[in-house]
DNA sequence: ACGTGATCCTGGAAGC
DNA sequence: TGCTTCCAGGATCACG
């Protein structure tokens, strides 16, 4: 479910219910999710959270002696109630504050993590990430030389996390969408010109999502339970069938990866 | 080394 | 109305 932007909107969310809040308990209600929910993260328990961070689509809580890394995989979400307050279907972890706040992931399909990253350490699954888009980590030279001589789908390498973090198949559509890329054009037969205008739109797609509080589809909410508003500016993600905003051209559905794509075979070339 | 496909799980929508 | 099938925002891992 949530992309970059759905977890960084999440980030600002429970920021500031958690920095400077010192934990005072942790519920693990139910283990079993991508994998077993780590039980040291009970080691956050007394300590006073210095900061929430985002990497890619993980959060990252930092307690000092470690942090938590929280994924929300697709139909994950975060809510921030009341202690106390009676468990929703699908709250599988649960964090408590001094302050009394409550903050709880549910996640009705489980494909979401809750891990633990020893201080000075990396986890294992944050260590091989590609660059943060928004960051200036990610360049169109970077992009470029990483496709060389790849046969990939364009769509399928700039959703592979070890070329860049956190653009996932709604906002893949979309920027490829607004360089004129067809999606299915080998990475590596592509010129460094569209690249440039590709890493530009990926850049805007993001910010213009996090500005609306990200997108809204099926599950997500922000932490407050408002709804994100980007869902109204998207383009082509869920549109096969319309017209293209731009040319009137039918927009075309594809699978490509196994992924549902959609595309202008006018615009994108 | 690279790229594709199966796979984890639940629920909403569409189809019959 | 009710049962069945398909589809979904992610990303690792097994395999050719």
């Amino acid at each position: 479910m949530p992309e970059l932007p759905e977890v960084e909107v999440t980030r600002q969310g429970i920021r500031p219910y958690l920095e400077g809040a010192t934990i005072k308990a942790v519920y693990r209600h139910r283990e079993a999710l991508r994998w077993p929910i780590d039980p040291e993260v009970t080691l956050a328990i007394g300590n006073q959270v210095i900061k929430v961070h985002r990497r890619a689509k993980y959060l990252l809580i930092d307690v000092g002696v470690g942090s938590l890394v929280l994924h929300l995989g697709m139909t994950g979400h975060i809510k921030v109630l009341p202690e106390g307050t009676a468990l929703q279907k699908h709250d599988h972890f649960e964090m408590v504050t001094e302050a009394g706040d409550s903050i709880r992931l549910n996640d009705s399909r489980r494909f979401g993590a809750v891990l633990w990253q020893e201080a000075g350490t990396v986890h294992p699954l944050l260590a091989r990430l590609g660059p943060e888009p928004l960051s200036d980590d990610f360049t169109v030279d970077g992009l470029y030389q990483a496709s060389r001589n790849k046969k990939q789908a364009i769509k399928n390498f700039i959703m592979d996390n070890a070329n860049v973090v956190g653009v996932g198949n709604i906002y893949a559509n979309e920027s490829l969408f607004l360089a004129g890329i067809d999606p299915r054009r080998a990475a590596g037969r592509i010129s460094l010109a569209r690249y440039e205008t590709l890493v530009g739109y990926i850049k805007q797609v993001l910010q213009r999502a996090i500005k609306q509080g990200g997108t809204t589809l099926q599950d997500f909410s922000q932490a407050d339970g408002q709804p994100g508003y980007f869902a109204q500016e998207l383009l082509v993600y869920g549109r096969q069938g319309q017209s293209c905003p731009q040319c009137q051209t039918e927009l075309k559905g594809i699978k490509i990866g196994q992924r549902q794509s959609v595309y202008c075979p006018h615009c994108q070339t």
